[in-house]
DNA sequence: ACCTGAACACCGTTCAAGT
DNA sequence: ACCTGAACACCGTTCAAGT
């Protein structure tokens, strides 16, 4: 009944990713970003078509942190490197919005300018469009992958208190029944996320300069 | 009040299993679960302890249903592809279920047994420990963000009429704005999953078989 | 001990009404 | 035209009671 306070897509969009960073994905609701915004919850669907669609917003809330190199600056290998890296840590700097952005299909700018500068870095190398294909498809599975493996994987990354706690709870396990795994988790230890993204990613990239058959 | 209709956990799981392969997750419900069993909702608390647990024995289902290849038969990366491609296919058998997959932790023996195999594969080719770790790391998030990729990513794989409306969409952006993903939107429309996946993975199999340093 | 209905505290969304 | 409260059809789960 007419507090004037409208409010733009742009303050509710990063007023709900605030609401996933702060509080988890069950944090977000269409309610409780209302009583954040002190309205109420169907003044929401002035702005958002429907719950999905602001998953989506949040989604791209993230996405939209990705600062694409300029490109061409090096070695197309240090270019597909820069943005796999931008896109990696603009995800894991959001932890709580990675299950989303695992799920949610985004055709908005931000996603589609980050695929296309990958595509663009990566046909400096030269290849088929076949090849190309190939190529786009290995890195940007394997960079949210990562992301992936880092929330949900067997072995635990970083030196976090509750990264401690998974990997004692794996290295526990019978050790004749999983050897690799139990004596795997005590290395996860030590692990550093960021050096073991960029290794794998650049057995990735190697791999696919190889070549060709 | 004592139908003796007591069911197994087993029975429980793979109906569950069911009512995602057939109506996507929102299918699934404590209720509507339930009403498939021919019981109340509450009767399933006695064989599970949450929502959350249901989710994971959904997703244990599945990957139940991988078969992981006898040992060591041929070259370690062989044995590798095996079980990559055993797990990519029996996610993707259930494409509804991906979702869960990607977001849940599981700790199950079949997940367990699929990472320790997997482990002994890579750990034929001679590696340090730390070497075996991004190993691990790079051919786990590979096989998982594939599979997230089809389900989500910008460029659709298969031939199915979703998969090409979806090229379309892509196809008619604007190509001075995104020349190269327009074009390879059109090479998607002859997308081969299973090809691509083999693809990608021997290329990051290449990439880990190279020089270290 | 095992089972289960009623009730509670949430959801997203429809609908009809406010200004 | 924009906003919004009440109400509806769902959720997962607590609780108390059945056998």
């Amino acid at each position: 009944m007419g507090r004037p306070a409208t409010f733009s897509r742009d303050t509710l969009q990063h007023a709900a990713l605030a609401l996933v960073d702060r509080g988890g994905l069950s944090a977000l609701s269409m309610r409780s970003l209302a009583a954040e915004l002190e309205t109420g919850a169907m003044t929401l669907y002035n702005h958002v078509a429907d719950r999905e669609d602001l998953d989506l917003l949040v989604v791209d809330a993230v996405l939209g942190e990705v600062r694409v190199p300029p490109a061409a600056r090096y070695s197309w290998k240090r270019e597909v490197t820069a943005i796999a890296t931008a896109v990696w840590r603009a995800v894991r700097a959001h932890p709580n919005v990675i299950p989303l952005i695992l799920t949610r299909r985004t055709r908005s700018p931000a996603s589609l300018a980050i695929a296309e500068s990958l595509l663009a870095a990566l046909a400096r190398s030269g290849r088929t469009r076949r090849e190309l294909l190939i190529a786009f498809r290995a890195i940007t599975a394997f960079v949210m992958g990562f992301a992936q493996a880092e929330m949900a994987g067997p072995l635990s990354m970083g030196q976090g208190e509750q990264a401690i706690d998974m990997a004692a709870q794996v290295r526990a396990l019978p050790p004749d029944r999983y050897p690799h795994l139990t004596v795997m988790a005590a290395e996860a230890t030590k692990s550093q996320p960021e050096l073991e993204f960029r290794s794998c990613l650049r057995a990735l990239l190697d791999g696919l300069s190889g070549t060709k058959r």
